[in-house]
DNA sequence: AGCACGCCGACT
DNA sequence: GTCGGCGTGCTC
């Protein structure tokens, strides 16, 4: 009786194919083999081995392994299972999405070795005039140990002289005896970071990976060193054996970041995001796979790497949205930490000054050990933050007199200064005063941003582009004005104001066109009079000692957003931001202009307490019924006309009418049409996780066998980050 | 997702 | 008369 083995192929099918193992193939879960499909070969990853054969269907045979372990070790294997049944994404598609494009189209497990050469020959045998074969030849014998390809094209010899002396067998190629790092220098020598008092003590309470699974959360309050708290752990607690693993979002992964982890890890440290080409991850592929240790500092997908000896896992900036993957598989990277911690037995540390609330919730009732860190690191006391209120009063690129003045102040000071505009480009709307019109885009329900500096028109939601016109499109009229600030027109306002102070622009126009944002920060940190200005960008991260005041342009875009984290997403990035200011000797001030200053939410921020507004935040989710209080998911569709698309979700809200399911909609998303596309939602939400785990699960099961409309599509977004 | 099969419109 | 459009169905 021959064996049978269940397989998962990297396409969009919520279904598995059964194949017969051929004699002498031993097969495990997680091996990559190659199988007949069809009638195209595909290459597939061993799901279940020694299964009941189903009946009624002659089963092929597997083609071949394509080698004999698991490309997926167990852990990572088991990670992903979770994930394709919490998600409710595809088995094949997640299992396939943790190797690297390399391995996904079947080339081999290992790194492209290179030619090295030998001599084996005279050069008696050569024809006389054959100059350049003979001192190609004399050179590589030269070389007793072997030359390398890429060595020899450098003397300038060629590719073609190679060819024609192995052809003629003076020449072989050889395989280096290539070791396999099972260490790897890690900087034994450098010392552990220094900390505080205060870092000492948030150190001492993390539990340590011989302790098992554990979930911490480090509530580090902006500047107070969170960095040299996990540099600290992992020098102190891993061993030269074991693998860590570093959780970034992207735009963290600088190289000053990667280089302050080399100094105290050297060869150690190996870096994973979105900037790496395919040998590049096949190579950082391998060295995980192969149990080399590595501390891997990476982003989102970081956390599907198959490590074999992982020990400590670190999220830092945990409550950065960047984390939930936005389209496809649409899982948190954070979350799919915390149980990778579980499969591995080893502690997870996530590290915020700003916690998600899901993750504050946690600590609140015991999953998480909640540690505080209160104390910002040397002499920095924590900024003042102040609300001015700008209701009537005159506005400047966006900036009131007094901001103005604070700055001036600052500047004379001999101080930096930061001012945050949450948008970029010159004005998010161009209108005409005339004839009311405002420049839309023709493929979205959005208004085209203004950016002056290319006299262009762009859409921030596609990448439609149109050239800016002088007057209105419309009606010709010239009263076409633009409305609203962009980082364009502050910095533009900010330079005539103070023309003998450099004003530094940072946000994703200006850091495309200068380069990396590294060279541009470089004049900030000469530590001269400047003002930056900048999106988000500037808020992460970034440690600028002389910036002493932080001036935010308007704090009210996610007061009274229909999304039910804006809230909470705006205190994060005002405390972020926030954290700018004072890191250095000197004492920071944060002036945030609002028309609602006796909102709430902003009166609490001035007392700069994060944990008193996530709990006053908290406090309302409870109230609205929201997550972490409830689980949510939500279906989404898209289609060429809204009609189709809100009627694929009118055809799921019968399917998933349950007790305890509460569903909102269908509706039209935020951005009903975007990229021509129009888009519309369905929301479940429940206090019942595991119940909606198996509702979703049928449901989608029961779609996969609907057909809908050509350009028509459904989609599944469990745990959702943004819900309009 | 691929890929093949199948049934209707404009071309050598 | 054929080439090719994309609707539909199937892949162990």
């Amino acid at each position: 009786m021959p064996s049978t083995v269940r397989i998962a192929l990297n396409r969009p099918l919520r279904r598995l194919f059964d194949y017969i193992v051929p004699d002498g193939l031993t097969l495990e879960p997680g091996q990559r083999v190659r199988i007949p499909f069809g009638r195209q070969q595909a290459i597939g990853l061993v799901v279940e081995t020694d299964i009941q054969p189903p009946e009624g269907i002659t089963l092929k045979p597997v083609h071949s392994e394509l080698e004999n372990w698991p490309a997926l070790p167990r852990e990572t294997f088991r990670l992903l299972s979770w994930a394709s049944n919490y998600y409710q994404h595809p088995l094949g598609e997640c299992l396939f999405t943790a190797l690297p494009p390399a391995l996904r189209r079947g080339r081999p497990a290992a790194e492209k070795s290179e030619d090295w050469w030998q001599a084996c020959g005279s050069s008696a045998t050569l024809p006389a005039n054959a100059h350049k074969q003979k001192n190609l030849l004399d050179w590589i014998a030269q070389h007793s140990e072997g030359a390398k390809s890429s060595d020899i094209l450098k003397a300038g010899f060629s590719r073609q002289q190679l060819q024609t002396l192995a052809s003629k067998e003076l020449i072989k190629a050889v395989t280096p005896a290539r070791e396999n790092p099972r260490s790897r220098p890690g900087n034994e020598a450098i010392e552990a970071p220094k900390l505080s008092a205060a870092q000492l003590g948030a150190a001492s309470q993390l539990p340590l990976p011989r302790d098992g699974f554990s979930a911490s959360l480090l509530y580090g309050i902006t500047g107070s060193g969170k960095t040299e708290v996990y540099l600290h752990y992992l020098k102190q607690n891993l061993s030269a054996r074991d693998q860590a693993l570093v959780l970034v979002p992207e735009i963290n992964l600088t190289p000053q970041t990667v280089a302050r982890f080399k100094h105290y890890f050297g060869e150690r440290i190996l870096v994973w995001h979105s900037a790496l080409n395919d040998s590049e991850r096949l190579s950082a592929w391998l060295k995980i796979r192969n149990g080399e240790p590595i501390i891997l500092i990476g982003t989102r997908s970081a956390v599907l790497l198959p490590f074999t000896s992982l020990k400590t896992l670190i999220v830092d900036e945990e409550h950065d949205s960047s984390y939930k993957q936005g389209e496809g598989f649409r899982y948190s990277g954070r979350d799919m930490a915390v149980y990778r911690a579980h499969l591995n037995h080893c502690p997870v540390i996530l590290g915020s000054a700003t916690p998600s609330l899901e993750s504050y919730h946690n600590a609140l009732n015991g999953k998480y050990r909640l540690i505080r860190l209160e104390e910002r690191a040397g002499k920095a006391l924590p900024p003042a933050i102040s609300l001015l209120d700008i209701r009537s009063r005159p506005l400047e690129g966006g900036l009131s007199r007094p901001a103005l003045q604070a700055l001036r102040k600052t500047l004379d000071r001999g101080n930096q200064a930061l001012v945050f505009v949450n948008r970029r480009g010159f004005a998010p709307v161009m209108m005409c005063f005339d004839c009311g019109h405002m420049v839309e885009c023709p493929r979205c329900d959005t208004r085209l941003t203004y950016h002056r500096r290319d006299r262009a028109m762009r859409c921030h939601h596609c990448d439609y582009q149109a050239p800016a016109t002088e007057t209105c499109p419309h009606c010709k009229s010239e009263a076409f004005k633009p409305v609203g600030q962009g980082t364009e027109q502050t910095e533009e306002v900010l330079a005539a104001h103070f023309p003998d102070t450099p004003v530094v622009r940072v946000d994703r126009d200006s850091t495309q066109r200068k380069g990396s944002i590294q060279s541009i920060l470089k004049q900030v940190n000469t530590g001269k009079p400047c003002i930056l200005v900048g999106t988000q960008m500037l808020a992460k991260g970034h440690d600028f000692p002389n910036v002493t005041l932080v001036v935010v342009i308007n704090a009210d875009g996610g007061l009274f957003s229909v999304d039910f984290r804006a809230p909470e997403q705006l205190i994060q990035t005002l405390l972020q931001v926030s954290g700018r200011a004072g890191r250095g000797t000197k004492a920071g001030k944060v002036v945030v202009q609002t028309c609602h200053s006796d909102h709430p939410l902003l009166r609490t921020l001035c007392h700069g307490r994060y944990l008193e507004m996530a709990d006053q935040l908290l406090r309302e989710r409870e109230a609205g019924l929201f997550p972490p209080f409830r689980a949510m998911a939500i279906f989404r569709a898209e289609a060429d006309t809204m009609e189709q698309s809100l009627q694929i979700l009118d055809g799921i809200k019968p399917l998933a009418a349950a007790p305890g399911i509460e569903i909102w909609g269908p509706l039209p998303a935020l951005i009903a049409r975007r990229a021509d596309r129009h888009r519309a939602q369905l929301v479940l939400n429940t206090s019942n996780r595991t119940r909606l785990n198996r509702l979703l699960k049928d449901i989608c099961q029961s779609l996969e066998e609907k057909r809908y409309p050509k350009g028509a599509k459904w989609m599944i977004d469990v745990d959702p980050q943004e819900t309009g």
